[in-house]
Order: C-alpha cells, then sequence, then structure tokens
RNA sequence: GCCCUCGUGGCGAAAUGGUAGACGCGCAGGAUUUAGGAUCCUGUGGAAGCAAUUCUGUAGAGGUUCGAGUCCUCUCGGGGGCACCA
C-alpha cells in the first residue's frame, strides 16, 4: 500500500489532457456503428471571457459522450465556432482590429477554456463560419434556395435598427428593441432578401409532434408559427373598390358594424399605447350579409402586415372594437353567432377559408460586413442573377470602411465589383453588397461536422446518412430562432434530395436545454454585477474535475440555479476522498464485502439510469454514497475498477489517473466498457413493509421477498407488530389495503 | 391581457400516487492539532419530552383517493415567452 499523498488535480489533469491529445483518444470512428451525434450549439467567440454557465452544457454533452462511448457507440462530438457577427464588427469600428483577427484570437482563448475542462470532442471536425471554406457552402445552400424560389428580393416595411444600422429579422426584435443593442427599432421601407420559411409553417409545426423537445420549447415555436384558421372575407366599397377582411370569427358577420384598415402612421405613432385610435376615412363599405352600411376606419390597432391588414369591426365579440365603438360612437348591434355563416359566405361568393401566419418570411439581408455576403449579381438587363457555383465562395473583400452608413460596408470596397460581369448576358454587373444574417450559417454547421473538409459539397451524402440527424442536442436560448431556422434548412435540403429519404426530416431528436447558472448573489452573470465565476478562477484552484463534478451536482440539468462557493469547495472535498479512497483502499480481491458488492451493482443501476435521463445530480449523489461505504475500508478490486469506470464521465483525468497509476490498467479508462450490474444481485431479500393506520405510518415490518406476496401472512404480522397493534385496539377494521411489497394499510 | 413553467429545511436539492427532506452546503458538539486551517466522528425541518414517543409540516384554500409534495379546481408569489394576430 502507498502512503496517502494528496492528490495534484494541476500535474495530474494537465498530464493526461496532453497523453489524450497525443493519442487522439477522442478520435471519431471513420465507419461508425451504433452512431450517437452528440452536439453542443456552437458559441459565438465573443470578446467576453467564457464563464462557468456556458460550460454547463459542454460538460453534460461530454459526460454523455464519454458514457455513450464506454456503451460501445460510435459517438461523434464535435465543436466549432460561429464566427461572424456584429460584435466583432462593433470592435473593428471602435478599435481599427480587424474582425477577422479579433475573432480568431477569442477562438484561441475559448479553445483552451474548453482544453482544460477536459472536454472530449474532436479536434479535428473544428468548424469556422468566417472561413471560406465554410461560407462558400453557405452560400451555395443560399443559391440552392433561389433556385428552388425559396429566396427572393423584395420591397417591405422592415424592421429598422437605427444604431447598428441594418435591418432586422422578426424574431431579432424583442419587445420592440434591436436584440443587440437594446435600440427601439423602426419599421422602414427596403427592398431585401428573404427566405420564404412561411412555406414551411405547417410541416414546422407537425414535425414537432414525434421529437423529444421540452414541451415549452415546442409551444414556444407553435405559438411563435401561430397558426389560425378563419375566412377572407370581402366588403365592397361606394367606390367600387374591395376591402378583404380576415377573420377567425365569419360566424359574427351578422354583428358587423364597421370595417377597420391598418396605417402604418397610425400604427408606429401609438405603438406604446393600447389606447384605440381611429380616424375616419368619410367612406363607407357594404355588409353584403344585409345591406347595412359599414363606415371604414383607419386605426392604430390593426397590425399592419398580419392577414389582409383590414378586419370586420364586431363590437359584440370583440372587446378591441368595443372600445373603439363607444369612443367614436359607432353603431353596436348583438345578433346571434350563426356558424352557418362559415358556409354561406363561401356559396354566396363573399369569401373563402383562409388560414393566415404570425410567422413571416426570414428577412436575411443585413447592411454589414462581418457575414457572408448574399451570392448575387444584379444586371441592368437581365435583373437578379446568381452567381455561378464554380465562381464560389464570393469572398469577402478587406479593403473596406467598417464604419456603418446604412449600406453595407462592402460597398466601399475598390476591389469587390472589379471585373464583375452578368452571369447570363455578360455585360458589366454589379454585385449584391448586403450580407447574410449570421443564423443562416448556424442553420446547416450540424450537417457540416459530419463531414467539415468536403471541399466537393457541403457535405457527402454518405456522411450525411451515416451520422445525422442529431441524436442529443444540448444549448439554451435560441428557442424560436436558431431552432426554427435549422429545421427549415433541414427540411429544404431534404426536399432538395440531398439528404437520404430514411433519415427523419427533422434534423434534432432530443433536445436539452441547460439552466442557467446565476452568480452567487442569485443574479444573472454580468460584468455589470460582478458575479462573474470563469472556469479560469476555478481550475487552476480546484481542478476541472472538481469543477465538472459540481456543475452537474448542483441541481437538475434544465433548472436556473446560483453558484455556490462552498459547493465547489465541498465537491473538493469529495474529489479527495474519492483519491483517498483508490490511494489507500487497494483491497484483496479474493474477499469481496458481500454488502459493498450489492451497493456497487445498485450504485452501477442508478448511475446508468440517471445519465440517460440526464440526471446527472442524483448520479453523482449516488457515487457518493458508494464512496461512503467504502471510505475507511479495504474495497474488492471490481469495486474500485467499476468505481472508477462510473466516475470516468465525470472527472475523466482522476479516473484515468487511478485507473493507470493505481489500478495498473495499461489502456485508457476512457476506452473501456461501461460496467454491467447484476441484476439477481441487487434483488431485494428482504422488504420493508410500511404499516399505515388510516393513512398514517406506525410502523414497519421487515419481511422476506417470498412470504410479502400473501397478503394473509403480511396482514397477520402486522396486526401483531407491537407498534402497530397499539393504534388498533379497540377499533373496527373497515378495510385493508396491501400493495405488494410497499404497504399496508388499515382504515379503521 | 394571453400562453408556459416553478413554489419542499437556514441554502442547492431528493422522492414510478405509498416511510417527505436521499446527496451536498451551512451550522452545532466531539476527536486530532501548540493554535488556526485541513481531516475524521456524531447530530441537524418545527414544537413538546430526560427518553421511548407524540403532534405538526412540501406557498394558501378546497377536492379526488385507503393514502397527495405528486392528480383536479381556484388564489397568491417567482421566472420565461407572446402581445391590440382580429
Amino acid at each position: 500500500m502507498k502512503a496517502t499523498q494528496k492528490y495534484d488535480h494541476g500535474s495530474v489533469e494537465a498530464k493526461w489532457q496532453k497523453v489524450w491529445a497525443q493519442k487522439d483518444l477522442y478520435k471519431t470512428p471513420s465507419s461508425p456503428k451504433n452512431k450517437k451525434y452528440i452536439l453542443d450549439m456552437f458559441p459565438y467567440p465573443s470578446g467576453a471571457t467564457m464563464h462557468v454557465g456556458h460550460l454547463e452544457g459542454y460538460i453534460g454533452t461530454d459526460v454523455m459522450s464519454r458514457y455513450l462511448r464506454m456503451k460501445g457507440y460510435s459517438v461523434l462530438h464535435p465543436m466549432g465556432w460561429d464566427a461572424f457577427g456584429l460584435p466583432a464588427e462593433n470592435y473593428a469600428i471602435k478599435t481599427g482590429i480587424h474582425p477577422d483577427k479579433s475573432t480568431h484570437e477569442n477562438i484561441k482563448i475559448f479553445k483552451r477554456q474548453l482544453a482544460s475542462s477536459g472536454l472530449s470532442y474532436d479536434w479535428s471536425k473544428e468548424i469556422d463560419t468566417s472561413d471560406p471554406d465554410f461560407y462558400r457552402w453557405t452560400q451555395w445552400l443560399f443559391l440552392l434556395m433561389y433556385k428552388k424560389g425559396l429566396a427572393y428580393k423584395k420591397k417591405a416595411p422592415v424592421n429598422w435598427c437605427p444604431k447598428d444600422e441594418t435591418v432586422l429579422a422578426n424574431e431579432q426584435v424583442i419587445d420592440g428593441k434591436c436584440e443587440r443593442c437594446d435600440t427601439p427599432v423602426i419599421q422602414k421601407e427596403l427592398d431585401q432578401w428573404f427566405l420564404k420559411i412561411t412555406a414551411y409553417a405547417d410541416r414546422l409545426i407537425s414535425g414537432l409532434k414525434d421529437i423529444d423537445w421540452p414541451e415549452d420549447v415546442k409551444l414556444q415555436q407553435i405559438n411563435w408559427i401561430g397558426k389560425s384558421k378563419g375566412m377572407i372575407i370581402m366588403f365592397k366599397a361606394e367606390d367600387g373598390k374591395v376591402i378583404e377582411v380576415f377573420t377567425t370569427r365569419p360566424d359574427t358577420l351578422n354583428s358587423a358594424t364597421f370595417l377597420a384598415v391598418s396605417d402604418n402612421d397610425l400604427y408606429e405613432k401609438y405603438k406604446d399605447t393600447d389606447k384605440k385610435v381611429g380616424k375616419f376615412t368619410g367612406k363607407y363599405a357594404v355588409n353584403p350579409l344585409d345591406g347595412r352600411k359599414l363606415p371604414i376606419w383607419k386605426t392604430n390597432y390593426v397590425a399592419p402586415g398580419y392577414g389582409t391588414g383590414a378586419v370586420m369591426g364586431v363590437p359584440s365579440y370583440d372587446e378591441r372594437d368595443m372600445e373603439m365603438a363607444k369612443k367614436y360612437d359607432l353603431d353596436i348591434v348583438s345578433n346571434k353567432p350563426d356558424m352557418k355563416l362559415w358556409e354561406l359566405v363561401e356559396k354566396k361568393g363573399w369569401g373563402k377559408k383562409h388560414t393566415t401566419y404570425h410567422l413571416r418570411d426570414w428577412l436575411i439581408s443585413r447592411q454589414r460586413y462581418w457575414g457572408p455576403p448574399v451570392p448575387m449579381i444584379y444586371c441592368k438587363d437581365c435583373g437578379w442573377q446568381p452567381v455561378p457555383e464554380k465562381d464560389l465562395p464570393v469572398k469577402l473583400p478587406v479593403d473596406v470602411d467598417f464604419l456603418p452608413h446604412g449600406v453595407s460596408p462592402i460597398a466601399t470596397s475598390k476591389t469587390f465589383q472589379k471585373g464583375v460581369i452578368c452571369p447570363k448576358c455578360g455585360k458589366s454587373a454589379k454585385r449584391e453588397v448586403d450580407t447574410m444574417d449570421t443564423y443562416v450559417d448556424s442553420s446547416w454547421y450540424f450537417i457540416r461536422f459530419a463531414d467539415p473538409k468536403n471541399s466537393k459539397e457541403f457535405a457527402s451524402s454518405k456522411c450525411i446518412k451515416q451520422w445525422l440527424p442529431v441524436d442529443i442536442y444540448v444549448g439554451g436560448g435560441h428557442v424560436v430562432q436558431h431552432l426554427l431556422f435549422a429545421r427549415f434548412f433541414w427540411k429544404v435540403i431534404y426536399d432538395a434530395g440531398l439528404i437520404d429519404k430514411s433519415l427523419p426530416d427533422e434534423p434534432f431528436l432530443k433536445l436539452r436545454a441547460p439552466g442557467w447558472i446565476l452568480g452567487p448573489d442569485s443574479r444573472k452573470m454580468s460584468k455589470r454585477w460582478g458575479n462573474v465565476v470563469t472556469p479560469d478562477q476555478i481550475i487552476p484552484k480546484f481542478g476541472a474535475d472538481t469543477l465538472r463534478l459540481y456543475e452537474m451536482f448542483m441541481g437538475p440539468f434544465d433548472i436556473v440555479k446560483p453558484w455556490s462557493i462552498s459547493g465547489i469547495e465541498g465537491m473538493h472535498r469529495f474529489v479527495s476522498r474519492l483519491w483517498n479512497v483508490f490511494n489507500t483502499g487497494q483491497g484483496n480481491k479474493n474477499t469481496p464485502d458481500k454488502e459493498v458488492n450489492i451497493l456497487l451493482h445498485q450504485t452501477i443501476q442508478k448511475v446508468t439510469q440517471d445519465i440517460e435521463k440526464f440526471h446527472y445530480n442524483t448520479a453523482i449523489a449516488s457515487l457518493m454514497e458508494l464512496v461512503n461505504a467504502i471510505k475507511g475500508k479495504k474495497a474488492s478490486l471490481e469495486v474500485l475498477s467499476s468505481l472508477a469506470k462510473l466516475i470516468a464521465p465525470f472527472a475523466p483525468h482522476l479516473a484515468e489517473e487511478v485507473w493507470v497509476e493505481i489500478l495498473g490498467n495499461k489502456t485508457s479508462i476512457h476506452t473501456t466498457s461501461w460496467p454491467a450490474f447484476d441484476a439477481d444481485l441487487i434483488k431485494k431479500k428482504y422488504l420493508d413493509i410500511v404499516i399505515q393506520v388510516n393513512g398514517k405510518v406506525r410502523s414497519q415490518l421487515q419481511l422476506d421477498a417470498l412470504a410479502s406476496k400473501n397478503k394473509e401472512e403480511v396482514e397477520k404480522l402486522a396486526k401483531s407488530d407491537e407498534k402497530a397493534a397499539k393504534w388498533l385496539i379497540d377499533k373496527k377494521i373497515k378495510k385493508v389495503i396491501y400493495i405488494t411489497g410497499k404497504v399496508i394499510n388499515f382504515v379503521v
């Protein structure tokens, strides 16, 4: 037996990280059998340092990946960089440092932090969306959409951020403000590129049915798509014009008393009030049902761009219409809603059934620099023409003025437009200078991971078939944006025949969102509160294994929880105890302790089941119980070997150290197989049966498993139990309920 | 306003409708130590009792059930999402 030494996490962790990298231990198998694709939402490499909250998801997928490898699965577990985006560009404006340079410096820092946490990524699969070898295929996929009629340019009122001087997608407007800089967004009429996500609205709803996602995430997507069924009804105005309204209640047409039409100016002006404001147009339309004259009002409360931008005012059945009617003294008639009107309106040709959606087409043009250029050329004679595939990528020019001027900075390049000709007629032409929303990059990166080095295709169909769909996808936020867009891309690529039809038409089979880790003060970690905890503060002092164990032990994976420094100290003590169990506890393999052995197999069962359910906190708790039971004893080699394996996904460095240096194995613990439990061994021989009287626990009975099957026998023994009998004296037993092996309840 | 979620010790939390509080933090007492720290042992929801034990207890009020933290209804509180969507 070796003398007790203190566990030196610093040197142990550094040693194994180096060895693993040298041996390429986590290399993805090239011909997978039983594949599992475990993916994190790849990070934006921002200048702000990574904190312990970002690591929670990465540790969670790492535990899962390591576990699945030991279970014999071929695991793809890659990492990459969502490298395009506004912050790097804004930083360039401030400092003059090119986004490419600052982004890649940040990537280096992120990579070091991930490596120091002992994460088992296969770095040969690394991707970077700002690399021309990547964004070439982003552009290629845009052209695919264009050719399928799913990308188009149109003039439309769009969300404009005056500070960033760019347009934003609907999904990037939070509370009427820019998601990046919090500036109130205004509406502007502009000519922009859109992707026709609305064509997939129904499939984006129905596809949610069979995937294992948190229900609230599914619901949020459904609400965002916002499907509602109704009718478009046509009202003839006196001047012969027709006003179409959308309604979900054609059955209330008999109570319509006015028409309300949207008005951009009123809508903008009274955006922040819920009061109703209207202006009478002086015109009337006719209710086709009864010939009644309906005054036509412009209002602030009819949203432009939804439905037909006009509604029929039905004060008796709509609170807002009622408010409007009362304020402007409009008629309020009240007839009984009539479901027959659905048919009548259609039969008479006054209108037709119609389904409308809250979801808008996805606006992807950005008047900014640091993104993939839209690969289109404008010719005066031929109009918009796609860049020929052989000319991809359209590279971002370097000679640009980053300052935003309301047009893309690329417009300031002297080289970008040089020698550009129309691909159709060959005459001199101009490139599109806008770039694409960076959500386009993240809408397909997970496919590229299957085949990241391919220079002929965005990914070969063979590799896609081998690895996709993603089996487990972990990441927070982005509930409607990224996840909706990525599902849309997958479906489009799927429909284009580029994905084997044996695969599902959903890209992420299981989704789990880690809960935020709050600062020790229970506030969101932020520079402003000075409560940011980074792995660089924790790892040197306590080690990556302690950090990993603590983060997984804090609570349920998907719940918000505050960081606790004494909590991590406690986990550090556990790691020391664990080390001592191995270092001093080497036992004689011929004399296994029977009780410890049973507990070991119960623990194997519990840890196995818990990991699969992402219940890491309770898995670790049961490992603690096992350690508590064997510490100070001489445990058998079987117990120690199994314990090392069980702990390996959580504390990979310590597990490797004891596996090789103490238990004397020659190969890595991370390439061994997961321990199996002996079901017979853990079958209980004796059962504790609770005795209740009127549902209150009064005593308990220890019975042999066989005897517990016999109700009469159990009842007899329970009645004669001293403590229980006390509660049954002078009572008439009305009913006896026996739940086999668990509980016997006397109702008196 | 609508939709979704959560509410359990001093704290993070466990609990297929079947012994509420596993595991950890903190705290208290003890051992060890010149002392502190570290480590180890014991105790720890609340109330009463020397004790065995008893009562009480999962935001609040009802309900279903032999039995409810768990299921149903309402109320209050925290978090998230959508928001004049017709």
